[in-house]
DNA sequence: ACTTTTAATCGTAACATTGCGATGAAACAA
DNA sequence: TTGTTTCATCGCAATGTTACGATTAAAAGT
């Protein structure tokens, strides 16, 4: 009987549905006060933000960089050059369809009738 | 000068607000698609679920643990010692003011007007 | 008393994340 | 061409997270 082996420190997304993964990374993002910060500026400032972000978070710019990039790949912010320096924003489209997927999840409460303990 | 020391690889939560480390924590528990699955069978299952969790998601009785565990830690959910076995259920009072605070975030893009860019 | 059941905790392995200095690349200015 | 500015990337250090075998603890059954 082949076992397959488990390799620690890393999450085991094969055994979970699409949904849940996607839940989770979507999460993850969410996950770190830096990038809280940097999608409330964003939505603040409510343009296009060119380079302001480093002085705005107090984080060095290796640092805001890291957490721009990962916030892009996941598609929920948009980076355009513009000359020397590149300007961020809100990627609207896809911040709906985040929003839809993650209220499915967080207002599961409301289908579920009063609990018989607890 | 004194300059405060850098412990590298752990998040710089001192220079962000009391909201944004919150909203972060909460994503955090959600950041695992185990987390996810937890969750959504208790709300599945609507009342207190005593052990089968190790059967239904499919990792080691510790890691369930440690996942509950977490959960628990953020309020997120109860567990009640049961004779020999402990039932977990949604803490349905802390899951509504947890949902308030998440939707502010993501409902961030209702107050902001059409942007002038991107 | 002894065994069984159930779940927490301990210890540890391995990968992930965070942070930043140093460096590189690309556009612009002089 | 030679700086200058702006940001990405590299490389590393240090802590965090995930997973599970082994063990422990507590209640219940025999």
């Amino acid at each position: 009987m082949k076992q397959l082996k488990t390799v620690m420190g890393l999450a085991k997304t094969e055994i979970f549905t699409d949904t849940q993964n996607e839940i989770a990374s979507i999460a993850k993002a969410f996950g770190h006060p830096a990038r809280v910060a940097i999608l409330q500026h964003l939505f603040k400032i409510n343009t296009c933000v060119c380079g302001d972000l480093v002085n705005e978070i107090g984080l060095a710019q290796p640092t805001i960089s890291q957490h721009l990039k990962e916030l892009k790949m996941l598609g929920l912010i948009k980076g355009n050059v513009e000359g020397t320096s590149v300007c961020y924003c809100i990627h609207k489209d896809n911040w709906i369809k985040m929003k839809a997927l993650i209220n499915t999840f967080l207002n599961q409460d409301n289908e579920a009738n009063a609990s018989s303990c607890c």
